[in-house]
DNA sequence: CTGTTAGCGCTTTCAA
DNA sequence: TTGAAAGCGCTAACAG
């Protein structure tokens, strides 16, 4: 079944068949209706490579996401809520999805781009931050539109979405000072990684806003992961002047927190507040549950792909301050999710 | 930079270049590497639309995951690790992937097989049960291999693969019957759904074999969330003669039932072993850290898109019996995760 | 408003 | 071993 011969059972040409079926202007509501109807009825489904082919674009986004297996433990539970929404959101505007493989070491001219290249994709969205690329590197250099969840990386036709991470870190703080905290001491990711360094800054920012002291040691710096947490957390509550309140800046450096305080029979939240960030999946599992500053995955997602469009559609046509993106934030806000962990009647 | 340009700057014919590229018998060694140099030089890749539309096949398969919301919280981390490994075993086989989108409900002609035609998709693999779905039934009936992972879809051409649930059950009560445990409850998942059913198949048989009595009250049914869990627990716990271990068919179920045992004051694993199922993130996390029976992502990937292509290459070439496919395991083994729920030192 | 026609970039006969 | 030529299914000028 082929446009051809389509266009024979319903006694017009293909190129009125094309042109009901895209809607354009010129055919005739009657023609459109009747031809509409036929291809239903047929099943008629254009081919789109041939599409792709003739109109020298795809209609499909690339997508990447994490290439090693080091963030493997770090965002999981977020990447599969963000992967869900940049789908969702990217069909609802018509577009199609691939997912773009990591290049294999061995092919030198396997990388990013020449997927782009091969494929006619109109432009790429990147999930997670991952470890220096350099296949990553080239694509943002292209000329290639490239949308960037959470991933530090620019180039001439890029744009970063993030979630607001020193906002976030700041209602964090302030919850817990609410609360009563005073002494508050804050578990950091790697520092060179953005979205930590971000909540590091967030935490100071609200410190100095509420007159908190920070002490050197108040700051420690752990790698998101569990353990890093739980030794922070031995750290912390073995100081002189022990805080009685965490922000970590990752869910599982918290939950390690949590366990630090639970070996020193220290009860979470009376004797130790505990806030984390993320929210992912174990934070409503564990006990007492985990306060946290969730990420907005939706609308990272949309915003990405709102983000993405916005350097699709005519770069330069309209001014910069005129374009619809520029209405969409490229930075989302975070909400605070109150649990057991910092919840004085819990 | 197209064929046509690269076979001109090598002084040959596009239809040598073809070959040359295409690893083609008949090409001469010395104007296939002389080609092969330049093409890298050039940065030339072959524009994929274009020869999908003369070769009429595009080396892609569709990925379809959870249509709904319903099952997010049910699998979710669960299906990234299968996401991932899918993706890494597609292109080691050199395919491409697209991922296929939830038809709109108000769209009466998208469908996945629609989408499976436009794009000449060779094959489609499906992770995760998705809530009755028409437009699945569809594609499932129709002559598209398909591949399921943890669905339970069947047509013409069409393979499932999945965990060894009932072994796995079993392997999690022999467990525990090895720590002494004699009173062994479950619960289990929504039982119209294929894994659930197996898994309590299996600890059936576990304990038939193992002559345990299983009184009617030591079976509760759950539905793989957290809250199930705990009621199930309460319940269990409260009887005459309580279970001194319990075997959840999911692992967010266990947690809940640890925190029934919690609540009770009772001590887990020393008054109560609980084992799960799947090996979420948090089972990891909580705390004690909880004993599962992990399902392998990466071999139920594999298995999938071998499987796949075995539907994929000569459905009808090789007798059943001596094909390669055959040789992979539908069924992937699970794996016992002993940690402090089930572990007597703990 | 509709039809005719010329390709899009590639692979694949068929001839040489 | 190579080249010439046809055509995959579709859209977009250009005529009518």
């Amino acid at each position: 079944m082929n446009i051809r011969e389509l266009a024979r059972r319903s006694g017009v040409s293909t190129a009125t068949v094309s042109r009901a079926l895209n809607d354009r202007a010129e055919v005739s509501e009657a023609t459109r209706e009747r031809i509409r109807r036929l291809a239903s009825e047929l099943g008629y489904a254009p081919n789109e490579p041939a599409r792709t082919l003739v109109r020298r674009r795809s209609d499909t986004i690339g997508l990447i996401w994490d290439s090693g297996q080091e963030a493997q433990g770090l965002h999981n539970p977020f990447l599969l809520g963000l992967l869900s929404a940049v789908r969702t959101a990217l069909s609802e505007a018509d577009y199609h999805l691939m997912l773009l493989t990591t290049p294999a070491a061995d092919d030198p001219d396997a990388s990013y781009l020449q997927a782009v290249r091969r494929h006619n994709l109109e432009g790429v969205i990147v999930l997670t931050t991952p470890p220096d690329d350099r296949c990553l590197r080239v694509l943002a250099a292209s000329d290639v539109p490239c949308a960037g969840i959470d991933t530090a990386f620019t180039g001439p036709h890029t744009v970063r979405v993030s979630s607001d991470n020193a906002a976030g870190a700041e209602a964090a703080v302030e919850h817990l000072h609410t609360l009563g905290h005073r002494r508050i001491a804050t578990i950091t990711g790697p520092l060179h990684l953005p979205p930590a360094a971000e909540r590091l800054a967030g935490y100071r920012r609200a410190c100095e806003r509420l007159g908190l002291a920070v002490p050197e040691e108040y700051v420690v710096e752990g790698d998101f992961f569990l353990d890093s947490g739980q030794r922070a957390g031995d750290r912390l509550l073995a100081l002189g002047e022990p805080p009685t309140a965490i922000f970590a800046a990752g869910d599982q450096m918290a939950i390690g927190a949590m366990h630090a305080a639970a070996d020193l029979n220290l009860s979470v939240p009376r004797d130790l507040a505990v806030v984390g960030f993320d929210d992912i999946d174990a934070a409503a599992l564990v006990r007492p549950s985990l306060s946290t500053v969730a990420q907005d995955q939706r609308a990272l997602g949309e915003a990405a792909v709102a983000a993405l469009r916005g350097l699709l559609d005519g770069p330069d046509l309209t001014p910069r301050s005129e374009r619809t993106v520029s209405a969409t934030p490229r930075i989302v806000p975070t909400r605070l999710l109150v649990r057991g962990s910092s919840r004085p009647g819990a």
